[in-house]
DNA sequence: TGCCAGGCCCTCTTTAGGGCCTT
């Protein structure tokens, strides 16, 4: 085995061994507009197994509005009576620790796991994937990217609602081990490591074809 | 009552504009 190989395998391993798939509720948004969250939901992937799962309504100080109600089916009574974000959020970032993570359209939910985590003196020490800017590159054909419509376009089990965060994320960590399997079917790969997927996001649909090509040429 | 953001990504592009995706 080469030393490249290798290392490749210890980084694939270490990806799988702390990635944590979150989702977000929010009241709006934008943090930078004083929107908050109002529901977290994370599962712990550890070698492509749900080991952990974290969900918690939190009480953001404010009444939402109808169209969140209605979105998220999330109701103002549900969080009269939800702990503070301030405690909810403490627990969940002990729960992450310093894992990576992961979710579907990550901008959105880092930027609110980033303010939140701020208003307690911390800040996120993993680093981000992103599902949806990775499905955008290697399901071109699929209808939309959101996450819903992928879910069955793969025709991934779905028996919750979308829109409630643990759900959402359990949906998210579902489509990405599907991402990897067929990567590692389409393209003859043991294992995707960290790299590669950071490439890839990065890589214009047209290229990513080749750049795996090239990858399974020079790997095996 | 209606609207609010930000990053990605494509194209009729790059001295820009607009759709997608998240709540």
């Amino acid at each position: 085995m080469t030393i490249f190989k290798a290392l490749l395998i210890k980084e694939a391993l270490v990806l799988a061994n702390s990635i944590v798939v979150l989702d977000f509720e929010t009241t709006g948004l934008s943090p930078d507009q004083g929107d908050r969250a109002i529901e977290i939901g994370a599962v712990k992937l550890e070698n492509g197994i749900v080991t952990d799962r974290f969900q918690a309504l939190m009480n953001p100080g404010r009444r939402i509005n109808s169209f969140i109600e209605n979105y998220t089916g999330i109701s103002n009574r549900m969080l009269a009576v939800a702990p503070t974000c301030t405690k909810v959020m403490t627990e969940f970032a002990d729960f992450i620790g310093a894992s990576n993570l992961l979710a579907h359209n990550a901008a959105f939910d880092a930027r609110f796991l980033e303010a939140e985590l701020a208003r307690l003196g911390r800040q996120v020490c993993g680093e981000f994937s992103c599902s949806l800017l990775l499905a955008r590159r290697i399901y071109q054909d699929a209808p939309n990217h959101q996450l819903g419509t992928l879910i069955n376009y793969k025709n991934i089990a779905a028996d919750g609602s979308f829109h409630r965060a643990l759900f959402d994320a359990e949906m998210t960590a579902e489509l990405w081990l599907m991402m990897l399997n067929d990567l590692s079917e389409r393209y003859g790969l043991d294992n995707i490591p960290f790299s590669l997927i950071k490439r890839l996001v990065k890589t214009p649909k047209a290229k990513v074809d080749k750049l795996l090509i090239n990858y399974a040429a020079k790997i095996n």
